[in-house]
DNA sequence: AATACGGGGCC
DNA sequence: GGCCCAGTATT
């Protein structure tokens, strides 16, 4: 495609040695650069999707060690997957991993494909993911344009349009290419993505410390932080989360959430659900939900919560005892205190699940 | 092309 | 309260 981006190939030549020799020296010790086997690189890069270095550690390195081959994650079961995952978020990541692992077991050999066409195909791994971890375990010759690449080279070639429109992407796209070290990929992307994780940062760029200032036409031009030019914002949806414990010889009521949806595969208590609505009639919802009366007793918790794309409030109402019996037996379990700790819950439930497992173990209701 | 999808950290 | 993070799948 045209490239109105054009820099004389010495300026590419320049930016590209000066970036590989800067992360050379000063390059983070992260666990999975101390990796080649292509299975562990493949999973940091899923766990790194859209989430941090720092919340990402503990969370890989305790991964590894339940499941620290391909063919072990392959043998799993998807409930303990989801338990390592838990807390991470986006947890279609871990689900579509699960599932892409196993299909590299049967079809590949559970070796890892190193063709792109190949590799792409499989569940959860798109664009980035699929250079990331292929010029990093096969050095195959493939940008990786993360958000870190969006953000340097749109401030090092004056990129002022929107870098989510799809012309903009591709001028970025083909700029990476560009500057792409043939003989390095792998060490050459993750230098790209370093230099905007630690230098090159979104806010309060530390242009001081860069080393490609002379090259940055943004930094010439003063306007470094301005770029990217950001997305306008959403407004956040309020959900109201009515959820009832209800109790039956010391087992506790547990539905599991639709995998495709939010929090898709998790556990919460049964549970109605309401985006951006008015008050609701409780226990006729809850009845229906159970296809059985349900009495509410008086609510016990109230937590509000507020994500980045979500506002919670969450109401928690012991039941008088009675023997609610769901439809569909799959989605559903009677868990004891020893269950609930080994389910995977979403995040919003860890303050409630104590006053539940006490409940349990102390004959409440 | 736009939207859904978690949770946390920082200003 | 807004922004952004080693993005992908779905509509």
């Amino acid at each position: 495609m045209d490239c109105n981006i054009d820099p004389k190939s010495v300026v590419i030549n320049v930016i590209r040695q000066k970036l590989l020799d800067w992360y050379d020296q000063n390059q983070r010790d992260l666990p999975w650069r101390r990796e080649r086997d292509p299975y562990r690189i493949w999973l940091s890069e899923v766990m790194l999707q859209q989430t941090r270095v720092s919340t990402v550690i503990p969370y890989y390195e305790r991964f590894l060690k339940v499941f620290p081959t391909l063919s072990s994650l392959a043998e799993a079961d998807e409930q303990k997957v989801l338990k390592l995952w838990e807390g991470l978020g986006y947890y279609a990541r871990a689900r579509n991993l699960f599932e892409a692992v196993k299909e590299v077991q049967k079809t590949y050999g559970g070796e890892v494909p190193s063709d792109p066409a190949d590799f792409k195909k499989l569940r959860g791994v798109g664009e980035y993911s699929s250079a990331a971890v292929l010029s990093i375990a096969y050095q195959k010759p493939l940008a990786a344009v993360d958000g870190n690449v969006v953000r340097v080279i749109c401030r090092l070639f004056m990129i002022e349009d929107d870098p989510t429109k799809s012309i903009t992407y591709k001028q970025i796209n083909t700029t990476a290419r560009k500057l792409l070290d043939l003989r390095r990929p792998g060490d050459f992307n993750q230098a790209m993505m370093e230099l905007g994780a630690i230098v090159c940062l979104p806010r309060s760029p530390q242009c001081f410390k860069c080393i490609l200032t002379k090259e940055c036409l943004a930094y010439q031009k003063g306007k470094a932080e301005e770029l990217p030019i950001s997305k306008k914002t959403r407004p956040i949806p309020t959900i109201e989360y009515a959820a009832a414990i209800i109790i039956k010889e010391r087992h506790c009521l547990l539905h599991q959430r639709d995998r495709s949806g939010m929090l898709g595969g998790l556990w919460e208590l049964p549970a109605i659900e309401k985006r951006n609505r008015k008050k609701i009639e409780l226990e006729q919802c809850f009845s229906s939900l159970l296809r059985n009366p349900v009495k509410l007793k008086k609510r016990t918790s109230l937590l509000n919560h507020t994500f980045s794309h979500q506002r919670w409030k969450v109401y928690v109402y012991p039941t008088e005892s009675s023997n609610p019996v769901p439809d569909n037996k799959n989605n559903w379990c009677w868990a004891n205190a020893e269950d609930i700790s080994a389910l995977p819950f979403p995040k919003i439930y860890h303050p409630i699940l104590p006053d539940i497992i006490s409940r349990l173990q102390t004959h409440l209701n």
